[in-house]
DNA sequence: TTGCGATATGTTTCGACGAACATATTGCTT
DNA sequence: AAGCAATATGTTCGTCGAAACATATCGCAA
C-alpha cells in the first residue's frame, strides 16, 4: 500500500472537572518554555501574543498543587522562566498519555482514516 | 482512597489531514439523529441551531467516501434524517477509539490528575 | 544611574463564529 | 387543494474570546 493518503493525526484533551483542562496547546507551551527559557520567546515561537503565553501559564500554575513554570524577573538577560520538576512530569506525562492513546487506538484510527475521500479538498 | 476528588475526562479529536476533523461534538450529533430520526431534533437536544447541526452533517457526508447521513424532505413527518451504513461504522469506529484511548492511558491521566490541586475552583 | 529585556497586568479594539431570523422546498395526509 | 413538519440555504446580528495596545516593575550590567 502507498502512504496514507491523509495523513491522521490524534489530538486530546483532559478535562479536569469543570474548569481546569490540559490540552495540545498548553503542551507545546511548556515544552518551548522548556526549550527556549523564556515565556514570551516560547509565545512567539507559537505564534502567540506575549499575554496569551502568559495567561495560559498562570492557568496551569494555578490548577496544579506545585506550579508548573517558575518565572522571574529583571537580571541580565531581563529575566526567563523554566520548568519546575513538577512542571517536567506534567509534560512528560501527557507526552507519555498522547502516545499511548495514539498506539492503542491506531488500528481503529487507521480504519476510520480509511473511510475517508481521497481528496477532502480540490487539491 | 475516597473516590477521585476531580473527575477527568478525555476527549479527543480526529485530524484527517488539514481540513477534515472528527471529535465530541459531531459523533454526539451523529448519535441523536440515530436516537431522534432527526437532524432538528438532535440539534434540539443538544441545544444547537438547525443550520449549525447541518452545517455539521454537510460536512461529514463530504469528508467520507459515502454520506454518513441520510436525509428526506416531505412527506408524513415533514421528513427525517438516519444514519447510512458508513454513519454507524463511523460512529461505532470513534467511540471504540475513545474507550480503547480512555482505557489504554487511563494509569497515565489518573496520575497526572492526582498533581491538581483538591480544589482548583473556589467551591 | 541609566538602559535593557523580560515578566506582569490592565484596557481597548477587532474579527470570526454561532444565533437568530427569514424563506423556499418537498411530499405525504386529510 | 390545503396544511403540516422537516429539510435546505441565505442573510443579518451579537457576542465572546483573542489580538493589539499600553504600562508598570524588576534586577543585573555597563
Amino acid at each position: 500500500m502507498p502512504a496514507d493518503p491523509v495523513p491522521t493525526r490524534l489530538r486530546l484533551r483532559l478535562l479536569f472537572g469543570t474548569d481546569a483542562m490540559l490540552g495540545p496547546g498548553k503542551a507545546d507551551l511548556l515544552q518551548q518554555i522548556r526549550e527556549t527559557g523564556s515565556i514570551s520567546a516560547a509565545g512567539r515561537a507559537m505564534g502567540m501574543s506575549y499575554k496569551r503565553a502568559w495567561s495560559l501559564v498562570e492557568e496551569m500554575n494555578a490548577a496544579f498543587r506545585e506550579p508548573l513554570v517558575q518565572s522571574a524577573r529583571g537580571g541580565a538577560s531581563g529575566g526567563g522562566a523554566q520548568l519546575t520538576a513538577m512542571g517536567e512530569a506534567v509534560l512528560a506525562g501527557y507526552r507519555r498519555i498522547e502516545e499511548i492513546a495514539a498506539e492503542a487506538a491506531g488500528a481503529e484510527i487507521a480504519a476510520l482514516a480509511g473511510f475517508l475521500r481521497d481528496m477532502p479538498d480540490g487539491k
